[in-house]
DNA sequence: ATGTGTGAATCGCTTCACAGCT
DNA sequence: AGCTGTGAAGCGATTCACACAT
C-alpha cells in the first residue's frame, strides 16, 4: 500500500487517496460495471466479496479487478476481501456519482425523448433538466414531464440549469456546430449519438455512442466466428 | 502484398481473400467508422483518399489506418491511395453490409421504440421487423407501423421473420432468461441495452450497447482532466 | 515522387506471482 | 491460511520506418 501518509495540523496521519495517474478509459469502464454489481450485491445482503468473486461476476481476472482498484488507493483487506458497500461508495466518489449532474438533451427525437426519463441515469445522480430542439413543431410539446425549448434559448436554459453535461442527439450533419457551440458555454462534457466524430476544446470531455457501429460489429463477429475475450461464455 | 494465389480448373490465378486471422473489435469499430466516412466522401463526389488523409479525418495515425485494412487483403495502390468507392464495397463486403439483415426488438419502452424507425439501421441494411413485449397493454399497438407482438409469440415470430439479431431493450433483470430463451432460436447475434453481462453459447454473439455507463465515465473524465486519445481535440 | 503494405520496434494493458497484512 | 496490493513479465495493439509498386 502506497498511499500517501500526510500530517494533519493536528498531528495525527490521515490516509490521502492518491492522485490518479494514468488511468485507462478501458479501467473507468471497468469500474462502472464493478458499481452496477456492487449495488446488486448489496440489495442481495452480499455484505462482502473476494477480488476472485467479483472478477467471476465481470469476466475478467482477480488480477485486472485488484489492479483497477489499486490505481486509486487500497480498499480492500488482505485475507478478507472488500466490503461491498464500502466499495461501492469508493467507486461513487472516484468516479464522481455521489454527486448529481445537471444533464440536458439537445434533439428531441426518437433517441433524445427516449433518453429523457431513462431510469438508470436519474439513480445514479443524472439529471435531465431541459431539453432543446429546432424544430418549431416540437417546441412547446411536452415530453415524459419536460417542455421541449427552442434552440434558440439554449445558452440561457444551459446558464440557468447549470447544466455539466448536454447528451447530442441530433443528425450528424448538426453535431459539430452544436458542439461548437457549446465549446462557448460552461458545459463540460458532451454524450454524442451523431455518429460523427467531434471536435472540442481540451477542456471538454467526449463519449461517443453509436448504435449503428455496434449492429455493424456484429454483422461481422457473426459473419467471422473469431470469439473475442467479450463475448465468451462464462 | 501477401493474398494467396490459388490456381483455378481454367488454369488462370484469381486473388484470393486473405482468412482473416486475429482481427481485434478495436480494428473492426475502426472499419465502421472508415466505412461511415467513406460513404460520406463519396457524396461529395470524393474518389481518391490517402491513409494519411483518412487517418486525419478519424483522429487516427495513417499506419493505424493501413494496418487495420492489410488483414484484409491490399485495397489501395501505392504511390495513389485508395479509390473511395471500391474501399467502400471492400469493407461493405468485409463486415456483412451488402446483405441484409433481419433484426428483431424485445422491449417495447423507451429505447425499443425509439430504434424502431432509426433512419441509420435501414441505411445499412439493417431491417427492424419485428417487436416484442410482455406488456399486454401494449402487445397489439402500433409503433412507427410495427405492431407490437407478445412475447409469448417470439419463437413462432423470429422464425417467420428469419431473424438475424436481436436488440434487447428489456430490464437488466430479464436479460439473462431471454438471452437463454434465444440461444435455442436461429438468431446469432444480441445487441443488449440492458447492464447486465450475457452468458450465451459461443455460437451467439453479443455486444453491449450501455448509456448509462457512457455517462459515468464522461462523469469521471470531466472530474480528472486526464486526457484521454480519443478526447483529443484535432 | 508518392504513398502503400508490412516486418520490426515500441507502447501500454493484462496477467503472473509473490511479499506482506489480517 | 487466505486474499490483497503490486513490481515484473508477458502479450497484444499501435507506431515506426522503409522496401517496393506505380
Amino acid at each position: 500500500m502506497k498511499a500517501v501518509k500526510r500530517k494533519t495540523k493536528s498531528g495525527k496521519t490521515s490516509s490521502v487517496k492518491r492522485r490518479a495517474q494514468k488511468v485507462s478509459s478501458s479501467t473507468v469502464t471497468r469500474l462502472s460495471k464493478y458499481y452496477r454489481t456492487l449495488n446488486d450485491l448489496m440489495q442481495q445482503g452480499i455484505e462482502h466479496i473476494s477480488s476472485e468473486e467479483l472478477a467471476k461476476i465481470e469476466g475478467f481476472t482477480s488480477a485486472q479487478v485488484r489492479k483497477d482498484l489499486s490505481f486509486f488507493g487500497s480498499f480492500g483487506r488482505r485475507g478478507l476481501g472488500y466490503n461491498t458497500s464500502e466499495l461501492r461508495n469508493r467507486i461513487a466518489t472516484i468516479m464522481g456519482l455521489n454527486r448529481s449532474w445537471n444533464v440536458a438533451i439537445v434533439g428531441a427525437g426518437n433517441i433524445g425523448s427516449a433518453l429523457v426519463d431513462y431510469a438508470e441515469f436519474r439513480a445514479h445522480g443524472f439529471n435531465i433538466r431541459a431539453l432543446f430542439d429546432n424544430d418549431n413543431t416540437k417546441v412547446g410539446t411536452t415530453v415524459k414531464s419536460l417542455i421541449v425549448q427552442p434552440v434558440d434559448a439554449l445558452e440561457e436554459g444551459l446558464k440557468r440549469d447549470r447544466i455539466d453535461i448536454v447528451i447530442l442527439a441530433i443528425p450528424a450533419s448538426a453535431a459539430q456546430a452544436m458542439a461548437d457551440r457549446l465549446a462557448l458555454t460552461s458545459v463540460r462534457g458532451i454524450l454524442n449519438f451523431a455518429p460523427k466524430r467531434l471536435h472540442v476544446p481540451s477542456a471538454m470531455v467526449v463519449r461517443q455512442e453509436n448504435t449503428a457501429m455496434e449492429l455493424e460489429a456484429l454483422s461481422y463477429f457473426i459473419l467471422n466466428q473469431k470469439r473475442r475475450p467479450e463475448d465468451a461464455v462464462s
